[in-house]
DNA sequence: CGCTCATTTGAGGAACTTCAAGGTCAGTGG
DNA sequence: CCACTGACCTTGAAGTTCCTCAAATGAGCG
């Protein structure tokens, strides 16, 4: 556990923004909102949570051997880099979403994609918490098989056209956000072509082509609007 | 929980090969070994083993709702078939492997990749089960953890050059199937293409170039043999 | 042996990458 | 207020990799 000193954020006071806005935010406890003994009893295996800005590391290769990471507000990225300098992003994890299972097996580091903040959970308290509470049990089973499925999506993905992966990741990146009117990507472009493995200028090449086909159009900056549902759909098959 | 008459073999009888050599089956209890009661008790929520020839379709879509699969021998696939003839393979199962978490959520087939058997285990037995028992529960998790680690792999993998891509693939079908001295690849060369997101003629063409540079040689047929491992894995990262 | 189907090989074309340059935007300092 | 800067995104042109189509070869089976 190297890197894993919880009492301090390793953010580093270069950034202005404000950490995650309160309408993204998501606790841990809240999950369980109908039950006060159990959300004292998680509160008490978490640490944190703990801060991070964007592009800073959360845990490096495999430091983490023994805790789960919850997303309370902002974008941690699973990624690999290999010494050609090629990266390779596995998963976007947001909001509300609990992960590590594999970590300790990995050597994928976990990183903020945005400014974050993350809960560190206490991987064996959790699990013999799970034996004696079922409705723990199975909110980590669903959101493991929730992972599951995410990936195996993003393996069929990956041997799509540039077009069709992108619309793809647009369209569910829109979905997970809630569905708000507009999609506001909160993470960088280079990061969106390394998780579909394409490069920068092709990402960027197939969304001005989706603008022209007038399916999406580009409003300002990282902020999208989505226009026609109906062709991305057709468009990801 | 349409096709799921477990009395009856799907197969159907085409085929002259004898399912499941005796070196490759791999029974469900015999992971308990030490413990008889348990044994008897796993037998109990299982179903089968029930057979199916090459090409054959185990789960339909996603027919199967409340079962888990286990491997007994063969190798099983799971994959997606688009309408305009593509398909992609997203994973392949050994014997051994348990598998199924994601069946009810997603549209894949679970087809046959060769002859094999599979046991069908009930979904929420085997849960409950987990509940009482840490040894079955720790083997659930790992079962899926597991699963989770290879389908991060597959993900990486698919944005790397074609041989690249082969030359992972043979080896770690190498070492899952327990580093034999030859590789004899169980399944078609389309099936691997199609895992790998290439052409059948891309992956021809690529092993090749494997064999031309000495990496692996042709024995007969779909046997190679891994000359040179650590040229392999160079090539690998 | 002769069938069939899987695999291999070849040639040409499409998709994506690479390299290089230009544009945009927010933050910074005059 | 405006130029300056650096990070990020966009665009263009040339090069590579992979795919498509077509044909040949080879392996397995009756």
């Amino acid at each position: 556990m190297a890197n894993l000193d919880l009492g301090t954020a390793h953010a580093e006071p270069n950034h202005s923004k404000i950490f995650g806005t309160a309408d993204t935010a998501v606790c841990f406890e809240q999950l369980f909102a109908d039950d006060v003994s159990l959300q004292r009893t998680l509160s008490a295996l978490q640490r944190g949570p703990v801060r991070y800005y964007r592009d800073n590391i959360v845990v490096f290769e495999d430091d983490l051997e023994d805790y789960l990471l919850f997303v309370v507000s902002g974008v941690v990225r699973s990624c690999k880099t290999c010494k050609n300098g090629a990266r390779n992003i596995v998963a976007f994890y947001l909001p509300g979403d609990l992960f590590g299972w594999t970590a300790a097996r990995r050597s994928l580091s976990i990183e903020a994609a945005t400014d974050v903040e993350v809960l560190f959970l206490k991987r064996d308290s959790l699990l013999s918490l799970a034996s004696r509470d079922g409705r723990v049990a199975s909110y980590l089973l669903s959101a493991t098989t929730n992972e599951l499925v995410r990936c195996q999506e993003h393996i069929m993905l990956m041997s799509k056209t540039a077009k069709c992966r992108v619309a793809t990741f647009l369209r569910e990146l829109w979905v997970r956000l809630g569905r708000a009117k507009y999609l506001e990507v909160p993470f960088s472009y280079q990061d969106i072509a390394d998780y579909l493995g394409l490069t920068g200028e092709t990402l960027s090449r197939s969304i001005t082509e989706l603008e022209r086909s007038g399916l999406i159009s580009r409003v300002a900056g990282r902020k999208l609007l989505l226009r026609n549902h109906f062709e991305l759909r057709r468009l990801m098959r």
